[in-house]
DNA sequence: TTTAACGTTGACGTGAACGTTAAGCCTTAC
DNA sequence: GTAAGGCTTAACGTTCACGTCAACGTTAAA
């Protein structure tokens, strides 16, 4: 009687877990960035498909695109091996790493702007109130 | 005799400091983000415009879209006097300052994870040499 | 003076990331 | 048994952020 966990979805639910529709799932499917499972023609997700669809949606808002994120994911499957093809990922990786301490400042400055263009904001309507 | 600096720019100089076409600044001030003088019909940017700019694509940058970062320069430029569109914008500025931090999280989840990937590649390449 | 470099305003094209029908199959609910 | 609802593929539509002409004007050096 115990309440049965979820450990696996429909498209449906799967979708809601991460706010995006059914649809953004099959397109990042056709894209080769998901394979789930099939139990007689319907998709069916298990936890490594929500832990594969967490870092694709991590990668997202930090602005890359799907191919940029499948280069990544296509190296964790394994299904690069081609030597130099490796190592053009990683040069690429590499940069990617160096350009994420720039964004650091950049969340910094806007974060500072933001807040600062709140408080005049909040001042500004004092002296109108 | 001293080299003159530069304290304004045409639009194809302009556009080279930020690493953007032309068409980009003048897709921008169609937009109204931004408003270069004009003599006798061409664009001349200060540094005014520069430091602007330089906030535009900070923002971008960060995943904002160009509507987003109108939100906020229409408020520091005075545009925007109306009392319950200025409390609309400044309920909106301070959920971004929060998503921000969240933000801030998925950054540094990234880099780990792309970090690991790298040595991954490495200690793979070691064996296969 | 002509030609090169730079500027202008349209207007249409493009790629990414989906949204939106459309047509059809399957199964559970009544 | 039939209707509702969820699944499928296929194909066209949409938005954002520009790219890419086209047609033309202005200035500056050869």
């Amino acid at each position: 009687m115990d309440k049965k966990q979820n450990v696996q979805w429909g498209i449906k639910s799967f979708a809601e877990i991460f706010d995006v529709t059914p649809r953004t799932i099959r397109f990042y499917e056709d894209k080769g960035l998901l394979s789930p499972d099939r139990s007689n023609g319907v998709r069916v997700f298990r936890p490594e498909d929500r832990i594969r669809f967490e870092k694709i949606m991590r990668g997202k808002r930090l602005g890359f695109t799907l191919d940029d994120i499948k280069e990544v994911l296509d190296v964790t499957d394994g299904h690069v091996t081609d030597r130099i093809e490796l190592l053009r990922r990683r040069k690429n990786f590499e940069t990617v790493i160096n350009s994420l301490g720039r964004r650091r400042e950049d969340l910094d400055t806007l974060a500072n702007d933001m807040a600062e263009i709140c408080s005049v904001i909040d001042k500004y309507l004092e002296n109108v109130t």
